[in-house]
DNA sequence: TGGGGTTAT
DNA sequence: ATAACCC
């Protein structure tokens, strides 16, 4: 683990082409003062209401992990491949022209030397992303994922026991240090309608008339974002926990038979069980996604979903029940609701999910608000990691 | 543009 | 079920 780079924070905001809003430290500025914290704290003599939030951001996550992996690979341009795209790359291959999500004619054409490697199967890369995750949890409970690679930890807490132990001397001997993006403006197609209104920085966000944002954005998007152009950002850090939802996509240039589709559904399908079943919750509803060949609008997928029966989810932990079968006929009859099938189509995308998980049903006497996922006994080899739940209802 | 994820409507 | 957002 220690040999997982973080990004330098000076390199935080200048490299990404993204917005660097979202990833200043989520301070509340200083004129957030009276309002008590969730816990009600009495907030110390001298320090302000401000929370500490540190944001971890790893450094070309997929690389690394391929690097660790793979140590031949360190020192040498590295892109990580998935379809036609190098998705991220390491430092040796960024001085040399690569970009992220540029494809890999140009990356070759850029770096002959490239090296790429293939990162289609993200399993290396989830099982690392919740390492790190964990590791951030021994310092506070409170950890936010964003994505595989981003974690916002509230500090707030620590700091404050922290300083209560400080001496005084010690106290006024403390300097503190940071530093401001200089930012662009937030999400695609927000962008696109600020644009419109001729919001094109922050600065342009910060002096626009609020009631003409309101009515052009809604008051919802209209009050945050105009907050976030000042830096004030209140959000809580909500702890992640597991995750809601488990899905597997693949993207090829067409498919278009049913029996093409069954059988990538079966693949998707089959790598999910065995995730779900490693995880030890277990899904209750499913969902099949597609995506449809169009010159434009690529972005568009739709998908249908429906509960998964109860005799099938019985089925899901026990080993040598098939519980493919009834699966899959769910997902072709999914996929029949969408794809006229006695017609001519073409897909570009299949993606399965599985959500709505529940914990199963095997409360420790009594004990309602704190138990544990049903582990695999004492001998612990599996994926199964121990969670609390923010919120409990069991079901079976 | 991949292969994921989340929340809001 | 979709749309928007994030990486």
């Amino acid at each position: 683990m220690e040999q997982l780079g973080v990004e330098p924070e000076e390199e935080a905001g200048r490299d990404e082409e993204e917005d660097a809003a979202q990833a200043m430290e989520r301070a509340e500025a200083g004129e957030a003062g009276g309002s008590p914290g969730v816990h009600d704290q009495v907030v110390p003599e001298g320090s302000s209401s401000s929370r500490v939030i540190a944001h971890v951001d790893l450094d070309c996550f997929y690389a690394q992990v391929e690097m660790i992996s793979n140590p031949e690979l360190k020192g040498k341009p590295l892109g990580v491949q998935q379809k036609y795209l190098v998705v991220t790359c390491n430092y040796e291959a960024r001085k040399l022209g690569v970009k992220k999500l540029m494809n890999v004619r140009d990356a070759k054409e850029k770096c002959p030397q490239l090296v790429l490697v293939n990162g289609e199967d993200l399993t290396r890369y989830r099982e690392m992303s919740y390492k790190v995750t964990e590791l951030l949890e021994e310092f506070s409970p409170v950890v936010e994922r964003l994505g595989f690679d981003e974690n916002f930890v509230d500090l707030t807490e620590m700091v404050e026991k922290r300083l209560q132990q400080l001496q005084s001397d010690e106290l006024s001997a403390l300097t503190v240090s940071g530093h401001v993006y200089n930012n662009q403006c937030i999400g695609y197609k927000t962008a696109k309608r600020l644009e419109a209104l001729g919001i094109s920085s922050v600065h342009d966000l910060q002096t626009f008339s609020p009631k003409i944002l309101e009515k052009e954005l809604g008051i919802s998007v209209a009050q945050r974002i105009q907050k976030l152009s000042f830096g004030e950002d209140t959000s809580p850090v909500t702890p992640s926990g597991p995750p809601q939802s488990f899905s597997e996509e693949d993207s090829f240039k067409k498919c278009s038979s049913e029996v093409e589709a069954k059988n990538k559904i079966e693949e998707l399908l089959a790598s999910l069980l065995n995730r779900v079943c490693q995880d030890g919750r277990k899904p209750h509803t499913i969902r099949l996604t597609i995506r449809r060949y169009s010159s434009e609008n690529h972005c568009s997928r739709e998908s249908r979903q429906c509960p998964i029966p109860s005799h099938v989810i019985q089925k899901l932990g026990t080993g040598n029940c098939d519980v493919m079968t009834p699966m899959v006929d769910i997902l072709m009859k999914l996929f029949r609701n969408m794809v006229n099938v006695k017609m001519p189509f073409h897909l570009t995308l299949l993606s399965v999910c599985l959500c709505n998980l529940k914990v199963l049903n095997t409360a420790k006497k009594g004990t309602i608000d704190y138990y544990l996922t049903p582990s695999l006994s004492t001998t612990s080899r599996s994926g199964k990691r121990s969670f609390k739940m923010k919120d409990s209802h069991m079901e079976d």
